[in-house]
DNA sequence: AAATTCCTCAACCGCACTGAC
DNA sequence: CGTCAGTGCGGTTGAGGAATT
């Protein structure tokens, strides 16, 4: 279809509505119903066109119109809702009664979304910034807390700064546990590609001495880790309190990614088993594949008995965004990586 | 106190979709 | 089937206020 010609610029106001154009407009759509936006504005007496009269309405003078601070019950609704639905402003607005797809989407660009990047989470993915972090927390975290190994000090500091190497530490820490015949026979065909000053932090994890505990194997198997940035989540499941909303967010779960399943750890992190349907989508540092879960799963996002009240300030809500969240894929070939 | 920078958010722009003809 | 009007949606802009220098 073309693109429908905008209105008849000729003469139309822009620019900010005026309390006189707000009433004329109010008060022709409580006697006639919003609607026909575009015979509205001559009928109402407005030198607007109809998209920005039906934009005013929807955006401002609507009377079910929930105006002021955004809850935290809101935020985080809509931090999951994204997770889920990325910039489909108007199905998250959906979730949220009162507010806008408008109103949704400057919140999320000049506050949460600012907020997620400072605690180095992606606000695309909703993963974390593989490039802020420090990768040896990880894998601590991977292996259940247990710190026998310094990756950061296995795989230097270009380690901290690459996903695709900690999947590459990864596939070689797995291959190390499970046949180190293969582990040196997959660095030998593929250390040519290499870039040099990568070979020697790869090659000392064939020959650092560890002993691999049991999540470690869980976790190449598995092909994903969930944690947060101080260690694992609890296994609490998120619990939306916004009213109506939980059942929404439930058949919207539905549709999308098969439930992980949890396995407990001994130093209690929970650690869920990929479905064999997830897969790595990018190799460029994005991980999509975590949109799948980010409802389904039990991400600490409903903390509640951290944050009480709706007058919780930005700086109160950081911590609750400093949640991290990633997969780390299996089976990668050494040669994307470089 | 003035100038500058930063931040917020209402409003606009343009594309896409749907249904009527 | 193609065209067009109506509408919805997401990205972007810019005015104005707040904060900082």
């Amino acid at each position: 279809m073309g693109r429908t010609p905008c209105c008849d610029k000729s003469g139309l106001k822009k620019g900010p509505w005026t309390a006189e154009e707000d009433l004329k407009l109010t008060n022709y759509i409580q006697v006639h119903g919003p609607g026909n936006w575009r015979t509205l504005p001559k009928n109402a007496g407005l030198q607007r066109c109809g998209k920005s009269c039906r934009l005013r309405w929807t955006n401002y003078l609507r009377p079910d119109i929930r105006r002021g601070r955004f809850s935290f019950e809101e935020e985080e609704t809509i931090i999951q809702l994204h997770g889920i639905l990325g910039n489909k402003w108007s199905a998250i607005a959906g979730q949220l009664p009162g507010r806008t797809d408008n109103e949704i989407k400057n919140y999320w660009n000049t506050h949460i979304r600012k907020r997620l990047l400072r605690n180095g989470i992606d606000p695309v993915t909703h993963a974390p910034r593989l490039d802020l972090l420090d990768l040896s927390s990880i894998i601590s975290s991977t292996l259940c807390n247990q710190s026998l190994l310094n990756v950061s000090n296995l795989l230097g500091t270009q380690a901290l700064l690459n996903p695709q190497l900690l999947s590459l530490a990864n596939t070689l820490l797995s291959l190390k546990q499970e046949n180190p015949e293969m582990l040196m026979q997959y660095l030998h065909q593929n250390q040519l590609n290499l870039d040099p000053s990568l070979q020697a932090p790869i090659a000392s994890v064939c020959t650092t001495t560890s002993t691999v505990p049991c999540c470690t194997s869980m976790l190449s198997q598995t092909g994903l880790i969930q944690a947060t940035g101080e260690g694992f989540f609890s296994s609490d499941k998120t619990n939306f309190s916004y009213p109506n909303s939980q059942e929404n967010l439930t058949n919207l779960t539905n549709e999308f990614a098969a439930q992980p399943h949890y396995v407990q750890c001994s130093t209690n992190p929970t650690v869920p088993i990929l479905s064999e349907t997830s897969k790595f989508q990018s190799m460029d540092g994005s991980f999509d594949s975590v949109r799948s879960s980010a409802i389904s799963s039990p991400t600490p996002l409903n903390s509640s008995s951290t944050f009480v009240n709706s007058s919780s300030t930005d700086d109160e809500r950081e911590s609750f965004s400093s949640l991290l969240k990633f997969e780390i894929p299996e089976g990668l070939d050494i040669n994307d990586f470089m």
